[in-house]
RNA sequence: GUGGUUGUAGCUCAGUUGGUUAGAGCGCCUGAUUGUGGUUCAGGAGGUCGUCGGUUCGAGACCGAUCUUCCACCCCA
């Protein structure tokens, strides 16, 4: 055997049913984005680098793809700067495109650059794919696909509870039932954060009360400490360690803690309004839950922030998130444009529904019949009933070479095709076709009305 | 980007302290069965042992590099 071909790491071919499986999320997703108003736009795969860069942090930019110029693009740069071996000098000299990081960027871009034909509030979803040069783990890769639907133009709070049914309808369509919707807000952080005397700190600050679940208490004041948070400051953070009970008990004693600061009570009365929406709504499947640690995500949130967790019994990473951006188009000079979005992570949830189990049967739209192929004669005549069978939306095939029965046979059988047809001379004389039931293994001599009504 | 881990037939995996021609199960192909798949039986094909280099009389096994897999960090869907 010569060389294997492959294909780079993080990336994934896709098999027939794979394909099946998940056009069935991805038609799900679409299905409810667009009876909640949503519309589908989409962005190029690659960006000018600088749309991109500097709107992820540096850990962001460091995962970006960058895309390498065209032509001979190291006579343009100078030996001096070749010689002082720098990446951060050189790459916007020899790169000036990359791929797109996520599709939120994205779109603040289009926002801006179209916002003379765009009507406001505007609506989008976008389901595209994205890279991240990232190391691949268990539902990590390098090329994942997102489905965002966001709103931009208007700071209505009522937009956060239709993300929060949002959710609960995608995810009760797909069948995947408790999951739990956690939900946070900025201004409670930062008003914390302001309450420790850790304002300047904010980002390290969230980013280590985030680690709270998974590296217990001790290790995240730890961490703290280490990044320059004063011991004063988190002796006052206690309250928030021992934070439980359900979504009214904790706003009471987040309340109590955020007296001092206008912007974290501004926070407490956001998630009150939300809270309160969706007592009265009801959620069909989903969970929704204060979590106050909840940080994950992106510097340019402001406002709500947003996260999906699987249901408990299989362990995976967030399969969604969002939140609101006051300004996330003002980086690119359109400003005072509110928006707020939320995204579907498709590889995980595809990931987790596979491990419960929860693809119907019936995803794989594959052949109902296959004709045995008897010879030139009787393959031309099958293909004159194959054509009426595929008008009226029956998947209808035969098989291309005169082969042995049992290869045709076998083929269908490996293929889970349920009918086959034989017709040999016999039927073509008496006008009849031979129906065979894969599954059962009988069969009967019917007449072309009747085929058509039992494989229909 | 840091640390660890994995790689032998299409798939899942054996392979002894380094020693002839590298095995099994499943799958695949052919036949028993020239108009009948799944079950059964008989036979057969298929390997540069991830890749490159090194140690050795001799490497699937030992060493190094590299690619890949999975895991933990960082970060994230």
């Amino acid at each position: 055997m010569t060389q294997k071909p492959s294909i780079p790491k993080g990336t994934r071919d896709f098999n027939p049913e794979e394909v099946a499986k998940r056009q069935y999320i991805i038609s799900t997703i679409k299905q409810q984005f667009e009876r909640f108003g949503f519309q589908p736009i989409e962005t190029p795969s690659f960006e000018n680098s600088e749309t991109l860069m500097g709107k992820y942090g540096d850990e962001g930019d460091r995962l970006i793809f960058k895309i390498l110029n065209s032509g001979d693009y190291l006579s343009k740069v100078e030996n001096e700067i070749l010689s002082q071996k720098s990446e951060a000098i050189l790459t916007p000299l020899i790169s000036e495109k990359a791929l797109r990081y996520d599709l939120t960027v994205p779109f603040a871009r289009y926002v801006v650059q179209h916002q003379n034909e765009i009507d406001f509030p505007f609506k989008r979803y976008q389901i595209q794919a994205v890279w991240r040069a990232d190391r691949p783990q268990k539902g990590r890769f390098r090329e994942f696909y997102q489905c965002d639907a966001d709103v931009v133009g208007s700071d209505s709070l009522w937009q956060e509870v239709e993300f929060i049914q949002l959710y609960d309808s995608v995810f009760t369509a797909l069948q995947l039932e408790g999951v739990t919707i956690k939900i946070n807000n900025r201004k409670i952080l930062s008003g914390i954060a302001e309450v420790i005397g850790a304002h300047d700190k904010l980002i390290d600050f969230t980013v280590a009360l985030d680690k709270l679940d998974k590296i217990g208490e001790d290790k995240v004041k730890e961490e703290m400490l280490v990044k320059g948070i004063s011991a004063d400051g988190i002796e006052k953070l206690q309250p928030l360690f021992s934070l439980s009970g359900d979504f009214d008990t904790q706003i009471q004693l987040l309340k109590a803690m955020l007296s001092t600061s206008v912007d974290g009570l501004k926070g407490i009365t956001e998630l009150e309004f939300i809270s309160k929406a969706i007592q009265s709504l009801n959620l069909k499947t989903a969970n929704l839950e204060l979590d106050v640690t909840l940080a994950r995500g992106l510097n340019y949130y402001t406002g709500a922030i947003f996260e999906v967790a699987a249901p408990k019994s299989v362990s995976m990473g967030s399969i969604g998130g969002g939140g609101r951006y006051d300004d996330l188009t003002g980086i690119f000079g359109l400003n005072d444009i509110s928006g707020v979005g939320i995204s579907f992570g498709l590889d995980r949830i595809y990931l987790v529904l596979e491990a419960l189990n929860l693809f119907p049967d019936t995803v794989t739209n594959a052949t109902r019949v296959l004709f045995i192929n008897f010879g030139e004669k009787e393959a031309l005549h099958c293909l004159k009933i194959i054509q009426k069978l595929r008008q009226q939306n029956i998947n209808a095939e035969l098989y291309p070479d005169d082969a042995k029965m049992k290869k045709q046979m076998n083929y269908a059988n490996k293929r889970n095709i349920p009918y086959v047809v034989l017709v040999g001379e016999a039927e073509i004389n008496a006008n009849s076709f031979t129906l065979k039931n894969m599954i059962s293994g009988t069969q009967d001599s019917l007449s072309e009305s009747d085929l058509i009504k039992v494989l229909q």
